[in-house]
DNA sequence: GGCGAAATCCAAAGCGGTTTGGATGCACGG
DNA sequence: CCGTGCATCCAAACCGCTTTGGATTTCGCC
């Protein structure tokens, strides 16, 4: 095990300068063929890598893209997160970057960001659940750190880079779906609204219950962390209740399996008695799949928006002065066998 | 917005040299309280931070703990393995630390510790899930670079630091509960038998029954990826053969949910007519909690896990002496609503 | 044969910190 | 009055790489 062989060292080896030997390494132009290859041979059998905290420091950029993640944002996202996460990874690696996670205390966001601009220690960020009233990206914009947000920042959609999906359609398309299958009372159990995302999903709803002149049963619509006992909890109280809603539209699987048990635990049978239609995240460990999937849900991969987002921000870095771009994807509206007819009145 | 107050300016500013400066804000103490006290006020003032690529090339500290995770283990443990690394995480803020993480591909793992190694990307490392035949213990020794298992090496527990839950004991004693009330055909749906948690749940699961002059029937243990789908299916199919189980031990929350869900579409009642119980890994998504949690199980968090996982690296590599320790978590066994005693045969 | 361009290669200057090995000044004891 | 010891502070080396600004050699061509 020969420890620590440097560019000096490996130079040395060659009878060749430190300059020589970076550039050939580092694919430079000024370096004849055949010395390059000996560079290429020796540094091989050296074993030589060059120390990336010292090549950080010669180049001014440290080859890593930040995730400040406050605990309070994680508990809530969990496994969407995960998901996440995982498909930026696999594009940060495909470019040679690093992923650094950072998990803070709610009120210490502000700070991680201004830590991470002036200590150098990435060189972009990924904003993750943008709400309501939201000002990272103008302290990010300040501190001057590219960044993508995952989600929409209200107000100031143009002038950020964002990957989301198309939320409200997406849940209009699904309150017509159930609509169209004759319920009329349908309940929504949402994320936590103070969320961007979630604030979209429920106006697609009530638009879509307001374009057919009716008007969104305050009482059927909840808001939380999608657990799973929130989603069993809110569906049995509101199925005992004395004007039930025949149809739940939820957004997420995991509540949607909290839902799914209530039914069965009120002797009902999903898809018959009562439908569900959930968002799908395309979680990998809850597989909504197969020729008909249990639960007829809107679907968008959020392991390919975490791709897509890293894509967006390395590209950001490459080319600082290139504009804001955007992707918007659309969610499949796939039917599963969570939803049938609503059941005729008695 | 002043960009760029390195150690330099700062010190010029000061009428000092840099060595004092440095000295100053890193509490050595040849440095009088009077001077240490300016030099904080015009650090804070012109809101210097130092750079952290150059103090880790002089330190030849990285700061930094990697975790890299193959697809394949991340598509498995995903869930789980998100809550640990929150821990970890944690920890490693409160430690000054960063938190690296790697998606690989599967054959690339090596690789990836090999370049940690060699470019000094992290001071340590933490190897996720297990398996059977393991050798990245050997590899990360060979690489000098520090290393904690979550989880257990079989053969290596002494010469290795790790941190695990007593995978067979909880096991041992779920099933124990399960005979005690009257239950004889028992079901294991267990997590991937090459992983080292899942072999030793099964030793616990087997001696339990075997200690009681049974024998465990082949047809009633599984074992793969512990998705939802994956718990109601196997469930399914083994409730309607000749001779159903009447209890089902479970690896996972997530498939306890597709066992509970196939008992529901057979008609049946979880804890009445079939017992479930499942290991719970204290998720923060999935709370099995209350008075009466809904699920028996053996609980142990991996959130937990995950922060101590990470303080016995950084005393590791602290201490760079010290011998390799382990710590060992009982899980808690829960009675919920999900067990009953056996039904009457009839 | 001589000259300029192209091809190679190199010494040294950063990058922004930490740390070594003294300097300097001052109080104190003899 | 001078040597000592302590408290402060500093200049310069160093970490390991990239990159600037030449220096040297080679080669084609008139």
């Amino acid at each position: 095990m020969s420890k620590g062989v440097n560019l000096k060292i490996l130079s040395q080896r060659l009878n060749l300068s430190q300059t020589t030997v970076s550039r050939a390494l580092n694919g430079y132009p000024e370096v004849s063929a055949e010395t390059r290859k000996r560079v290429a041979e020796m540094a091989d059998k050296l074993g030589y890598a060059p120390n990336s905290q010292a090549r950080r420091l010669a180049t001014g950029r440290s080859m890593a893209i930040g995730h400040v993640i406050p605990r309070s944002i994680h508990e809530m996202m969990n496994p969407i997160f995960l998901e996440f996460i995982a498909g930026a990874g696999e594009t940060y690696s495909k470019h040679g970057y690093d992923m650094i996670i950072s998990v803070v205390e709610d009120d210490q966001e502000e700070e991680a960001y201004r830590q991470i601009a002036s200590r150098k220690k990435a060189d972009g960020v990924i904003v993750h659940g943008p709400a309501h009233n939201e000002n990272r990206h103008a302290i990010l914009k300040d501190l001057n750190l590219p960044f993508v947000v995952h989600g929409r920042i209200a107000g100031a959609e143009s002038e950020t880079s964002w990957i989301d999906m198309n939320n409200r359609r997406a849940f209009q398309r699904a309150t017509d779906l159930l609509l169209d299958l004759g319920h009329t009372r349908i309940a929504l159990l949402n994320g936590l609204e103070h969320m961007d995302f979630a604030r979209r999903r429920r106006r697609g709803f009530e638009d879509a219950i307001k374009a057919r002149g009716l008007s969104p049963d305050p009482a059927l619509m909840r808001s939380n962390d999608m657990t799973e006992p929130y989603g069993c909890d809110n569906a049995m109280e509101m199925l005992k209740s004395d004007n039930p809603p025949t149809a739940f539209l939820v957004s997420s699987m995991i509540s949607a399996i909290g839902v799914a048990r209530a039914i069965g635990q009120c002797g009902l049978i999903t898809g018959k008695d009562v439908s569900i239609i959930t968002h799908d995240d395309a979680l990998s460990f809850l597989p909504n799949s197969g020729e008909v999937p249990i639960f007829t849900c809107t679907r968008s991969s959020v392991r390919y928006a975490g791709e897509k987002a890293a894509e967006l921000l390395l590209a950001m870095i490459a080319d600082p002065n290139s504009e804001p771009s955007s992707l918007h994807l659309d969610a499949e509206l796939i039917i599963g066998q969570s939803t049938g007819p609503a059941p005729a009145k008695d």
